[in-house]
DNA sequence: TGCATTTTTTGACGTCTCGTCAATAATTGA
DNA sequence: TCAATTATTGACGAGACGTCAAAAAATGCA
């Protein structure tokens, strides 16, 4: 049943030598020069094997996406665990944000390609399925985070936003924050020079503004995630070896 | 000198023409579909005289995005003129956000396009140069409405934070939202059903958390921002339709 | 082991689109 | 009017996609 032949390890274990193959193609010289014959030919395979494993070149980019989303779920998972606060662990999360773009810029960078709307409107919809599952699997953490503090009283009941809302709040920051950093060069002459200072900053004024307790002051709020972020740091880099 | 000659206006009319016709394939049936044989042929012109004026066809889709950041600029500029306080003229730009990506979807799905790399990176540095221009633009409305709240003392100097990252932040939620909200539609699943409303909540929060007076409770806020809606709606009507 | 059957691999092929450019047509100006 | 300039045309080469019939390899059974 669950029996796996030599050779159905063989395909798998191809699959992902295509990825490896794939992924510093498209990392550096970009999607358009990702082409199946390079592939093939570097590969020393016939064009229609890789097409036996990916029916297109968007699936591969897709398959990619799927490996860098579980890398950043990982990550989120571990800064969500532990016993500290639940105000604290939300900030570590915010930590493993940073690590991921800094750290991992390929894997960030191929979640930018996943979003191409030429690549997304390609690809498969069980892909799809798997990406949204990840992306949701990282708001859940958020969100049970929200939802534990709201039991424990830190976090006030608020009329007008329910715990998702505020995930939403914090997501949007962040992801906007990011891509703005990596794709808007009119940021850094316009006077933004610390856009990670800046991001946590707005993410410190956003919790305090919910009335997550305890509040900090700002200078407070920068010392303890450089703190997390010291401490985090060597675990992240952990995960991000072990996950290939 | 400024002299223009009757063929002069015939070519530039039939630049306006080629992207009257690639607007709307662009549109609805996306880059792939945008082809330069397509554009010809439905213009009754060879291709040759198409790459006249378009040396590729990522061009022509940053020629829209100029158009459609022009567009978005004239509509932050009508929201900031006016004698109101700079907070609620700053208000006004968020309400003129929403319309744009709201009533304006063509011209908002347009800047997406143009953020694709693919795109972006096949394009002259003379069209990105505009489009940064028009970015830029559209942030020093922001910025200097921020700029004259610091004068007038609405809002308190803050030592963490310049002007232009209290912008950035402003930029990065409002921007984030929308393309979360566009993009992801695990958003309606996860419990976030109204994200303009959410939105809306988030910057009232941020602009409290500077201290910016006069602070305003979350439903003064939100009442404050729907007659803002309602009195600029028609005059934004206006300005579309002027856009052409 | 030998042979028939199934699975996998191969790469030539048809199609599509891009962007070019020599040839042709139209316009201009003297 | 006609030579010179400018604009238009569409056939063409290049390169990528995705297919599929034929060849090769693997498998299973006697």
């Amino acid at each position: 049943m669950v029996e796996i032949t030599r050779k159905q390890r063989e395909i798998q274990q191809r699959t992902q030598d295509i990825l490896r193959v794939a992924k510093p193609i498209l990392i550096s010289e970009g999607f358009q020069a990702l082409t199946m014959d390079r592939v093939a030919a570097s590969m020393q395979y016939a064009k229609g094997t890789i097409y036996n494993h990916f029916p297109n070149k968007e699936e591969i980019v897709l398959a990619l996406a799927i490996e860098a989303m579980r890398l950043r779920h990982k990550l989120f998972a571990k800064a969500a665990e532990g016993q500290r606060s639940a105000r604290i662990r939300l900030m570590t999360i915010g930590v493993a944000c940073e690590f991921y773009t800094q750290s991992c810029p390929e894997e960030f960078q191929v979640e930018q390609w996943m979003r191409n709307s030429n690549i997304w409107g390609k690809s498969s919809p069980d892909r799809q399925a798997v990406i949204r599952e990840c992306e949701a699997g990282c708001m859940q953490i958020v969100a049970s985070l929200v939802r534990e503090s709201l039991v424990q009283g830190d976090l006030p009941a608020i009329e007008h936003l329910s715990p998702e809302e505020m995930v939403f709040g914090l997501w949007a920051i962040t992801f906007g924050s990011q891509i703005l950093t990596a794709s808007s060069p009119s940021l850094h002459a316009i006077g933004v020079f610390d856009p990670i200072r800046s991001t946590r900053i707005h993410c410190c004024r956003l919790l305090n503004g919910f009335g997550w307790q305890p509040l900090h002051s700002i200078d407070e709020y920068l010392g303890i995630v450089e703190k997390i972020s010291a401490e985090f740091h060597p675990q992240f880099l952990q995960i991000q070896r072990e996950h290939r």
